[in-house]
DNA sequence: GCCGTTTTCGGCCCGACTGTTTTCAGTCG
């Protein structure tokens, strides 16, 4: 059983009860251990197997991990089991209407018998609603207004989308005469991989002035709310956008609290509170006075803390740092100085060699490697042993042709479904650079997928696993991993992990990259370039990085061209 | 349901906005 299925139970425990109006601490305590268990490298049914304490993970507790033991064990729980046959499927569907919470819900479950969101769009045609206690008009005409949301509620957009919207706003106010700063805040700040929605901050000596401009935005389709310090906006996108203005003397704390995450919150206001303060957006006060609010800074010094980089604020990494001497620098994108994954027109890219080869020069990079397919994938054009010679007899070419940037010729080679290489191993040993990729059967049981990546881990050609998993964020689940075994055969065989920087693969995730640097794996960011604009993406991976808590160090691709070269000298 | 070097019981972050109220509950982030 994977994490994210054993999280699913949990998570659907959440709603359950909190439709059945339990206490919402305790609701809260199964959504924190949803989080930690689909947060952690560790396979919890692998834990669950070998008998581990579960209770090791902060949030877990005696009760917890024997639910979760008999989830692993029996695939069922019966807590759940029984509240599903109490509160049918419908009703749960009800919670994904904006505006409509656990309360809401029950009453209509309860007072009026609604089981489905078409019968509760019935029943407030027929103004059934309105005449609920603590219900009105306006209430049944924002649900009905609403109700065709539920669908695409938790429709999350990609960081690449989110970056340029909101970055786009940002700009917008910047340019209004009252507005003093604003900067994009929350999970796009963050560098989440996806937003489920976006935060912009801003001072300005007009809050009206600020609101006025963003909502005469053209990404703006519908002002939803507006009050004296906040608006939310929903932008054509579809994807709503939460504008706060605040005083300048404030501006630092609002900073801090509208990053997030909840969670890395949740921790500082308790830190907060152990020390006799109190945090909240305008501030942080001993008493009534205010100690500090103008920077982020501030308000972390204020609490003894360092200031923490946005991507690390998830309650993953951050304070375990702090407490084992402080956080690292973070890696940078400027530490980038080769880019170990691109295409060309030999397979599925657009730009010849030179052309590759150039663009990277023009973006200051000092070696690439050139990897196009193998023949495994067709649809690509990839290619066999005799069209790679060729190739690289090509590359071997316009190394004449360039000064300044070292070519490598490597390969992206598939790792086969029956856990071969796809080219035949006397080749690979003629490669520079040899990236191993499962690209197909990702829908292979676990220990298929395990076998196919042992294959590759222990071939002695192969430097890198390219996009590890195969997910595509938010749209297809990666293949079946025991993330921490992979991981440590690939440290045991010297074989490095990319971070595949292009915004739909981010792959490793932040929190398997994390486990690579615990075993010490050398990291590379790649972008996977199919044409000279596709080194875009790299700064997406610099943030999937960062958010992992690498440093330079920990990426290899910050090395200099000689010093890689050594690195994969065979 | 979790957690604890002032605690094994009594806490669990905090405020804006809306709608339905006439002082507050629900939702959201």
């Amino acid at each position: 059983m994977r994490n994210d299925q054993i999280a699913a139970v949990f998570e659907e425990l959440a709603d359950l009860l909190e439709i059945q109006q339990a206490n919402p601490f305790r609701v809260r305590a199964y959504r924190n251990a949803t989080r930690t268990i689909s947060s952690t490298a560790d396979s919890i049914a692998a834990l669950v197997e070998e008998k581990s304490d579960l209770t090791k993970f902060s949030g877990i507790g005696k009760d917890l991990a024997n639910q979760i033991v008999g989830v692993v064990t029996t695939g069922k729980h019966e807590k759940l089991t029984e509240l599903r046959t109490q509160v049918p499927d419908g009703v749960l569907d009800m919670l994904r209407i904006p505006g409509v919470g656990p309360k809401k819900v029950a009453v209509f479950f309860h007072k009026l018998n609604l089981t489905s969101l078409d019968e509760l769009k019935q029943a407030a045609q027929e103004g059934q609603l309105a005449s609920l206690k603590g219900f009105g008009k306006k209430t049944e005409a924002a649900i009905l207004e609403n109700i065709d949301l539920a669908a695409e509620a938790g429709k999350r957009i990609s960081i690449a989308d989110a970056r340029l919207a909101a970055d786009a706003v940002v700009e917008d106010l910047l340019a209004v005469e009252e507005v003093t700063q604003a900067a994009v805040a929350g999970s796009c700040r963050r560098r989440r991989e996806s937003c489920g929605d976006l935060d912009v901050l801003a001072t300005s000596a007009s809050a009206d002035a600020a609101m006025d401009c963003l909502a005469a935005n053209s990404l703006v389709e519908k002002v939803l709310m507006r009050g004296e310090t906040k608006m939310r906006v929903r932008l054509n996108s579809g994807v709503e956008m939460d504008l706060r203005v605040v005083p300048d003397e404030s501006y630092g704390a609002a900073m801090q609290y509208f990053t997030g995450s909840k969670e890395h919150n949740v921790v500082i206001r308790g830190m907060a509170k152990d020390l006799g303060l109190k945090v909240n957006e305008y501030g942080v006060f001993k008493g009534e006075e205010q100690v500090a609010g103008a920077t982020e800074e501030d308000v972390y010094a204020a609490l003894d803390l360092p200031w923490v980089p946005p991507e690390l604020r998830e309650n993953r990494l951050e304070f375990d740092l702090i407490e084992s001497g402080g956080i690292p620098e973070l890696v940078e994108q400027k530490d980038i100085r080769g880019d170990l994954h691109m295409h060309t027109t030999a397979t599925d890219g657009t730009a010849s060699i030179l052309e590759m080869a150039e663009a990277a020069k023009k973006r200051g990079l000092k070696y690439i490697a050139i990897t196009d397919h193998s023949k495994r994938v067709s649809m690509a054009n990839g290619l066999d042993a005799d069209r790679l010679r060729a190739h690289w007899e090509e590359i071997r070419k316009v190394r004449e042709q360039i000064k300044g940037i070292e070519i490598f010729c490597g390969i992206e080679c598939d790792i086969l479904e029956d856990a071969t290489m796809d080219l035949p191993d006397d080749i690979l040993a003629e490669a520079d650079w040899v990236v191993a990729v499962l690209h197909y059967g990702l829908q292979q049981p676990r220990d298929q997928i395990m076998k196919r990546l042992m294959t590759a881990v222990r071939n002695p050609h192969v430097n890198i696993i390219g996009h590890p998993t195969g997910r595509i964020v938010g749209k297809r689940e990666g293949a079946d991993i025991d993330m921490k075994e992979f991981l440590k055969a690939a440290a045991d065989h010297g074989v490095m992990m990319e971070i595949n920087a292009h915004y739909k693969r981010l792959d490793l995730d932040a929190v398997h990259a994390a486990a690579a640097k615990d075993l010490g794996i050398p990291i590379v960011i790649s972008t996977d370039a199919h044409s000279v604009n596709g080194f875009d993406v790299l700064t997406y991976g610099v943030d999937q990085a960062r958010r992992a808590g690498l440093t330079k160090a920990d990426v290899a691709n910050t090395k200099t061209a000689a010093q890689f070269r050594k690195l994969i000298s065979r």
